[in-house]
DNA sequence: GTTGCTTTTGAAAATCACTTTCATTTATTG
DNA sequence: CAATAAATGAAAGTGATTTTCAAAAGCAAC
């Protein structure tokens, strides 16, 4: 799966006619050794770690191009930071967000999805894509 | 209801040991004769045309006061722009949001909430808001 | 209403998260 | 290997929002 992606962005890159190099393919891969949601800012730090001098703009560049490429999705939780997540093929989940520890959990919803086609068509409207976040407190965070 | 939240930001105002100006007046005025989501750049506009010389810094002060006290809420749809809707008590709603034109249809849905709890239940999630925008296009520009 | 103390205000500077610019370096293609 | 086009990094630029700070305005007790 890794290695899908890999290839996806590979190809993305040859039909745009842009160029593999070496600063995109270490991005790549600290991204897809990275959580699920990573902020520009954590990944630039990773990055850093190995690669001291590649650039702030270069990581920034090269996320928006996964993005294109259709591998990694922007995601806003409101507190300033984009972040990017794994984009699966056709896949969308929606969020729950931890507001005491930051932590993400996943879902889906076939029937809130459905619920949701309901009342777009009921003001005749055509969803292109959706956002749906809960914010609150994780178990961990409960106690 | 205009009188309602005037009346309730008054109280915040004492309650909170803050003061009672002739700035605040006007904004809260001017915020409660707008649109129901209104950006600060917009609300802050209208209010130069009366008042050449408030400052931009209070209006954003102001907002988050409207905010804090319960009479706003701060919503963003992704656009790089806060918006601030009047909020009333108690109550959430979702958005639709034209791509196209930028209009904000509101509404709400007993049901999908009512899943969002279940979700939240089973992952030992409390829920304390959340947020649902659907995107797409509306009837009129569709055509 | 005047005094004294605190909050608020407006203008300007600062910040924060990005984006753009541009000279230099690097891939790709002939 | 040369030519050419794209990519990079550092630094400057943006745009929205915040902070700073000196001056002005509320508020309470005289």
């Amino acid at each position: 799966m890794k290695q899908a992606k890999k290839k996806a962005f590979r190809d993305f890159i040859t039909q745009k006619g842009l160029k593999s190099t070496r600063q995109r393919d270490v991005i790549l891969d600290c991204f897809l050794a990275s959580a699920r949601h990573i902020s520009i800012e954590e990944l630039y730090l990773k990055l850093r770690a190995k690669n001291p001098n590649i650039g702030y703009a270069t990581v920034y560049r090269t996320l928006k191009l996964f993005a294109e490429s259709g591998i990694a999705r922007e995601i806003q939780f409101g507190d300033g930071q984009t972040r990017y997540e794994h984009a699966t093929e056709g896949e969308h989940h929606d969020h729950l967000v931890c507001t005491r520890c930051g932590k993400i959990i996943e879902f889906e919803n076939e029937t809130i999805e459905k619920l949701q086609e309901e009342v777009a068509k009921s003001h005749g409207f055509l969803i292109e894509n959706h956002k749906l976040e809960l914010y609150g407190v994780c178990s961990l965070c409960k106690k």
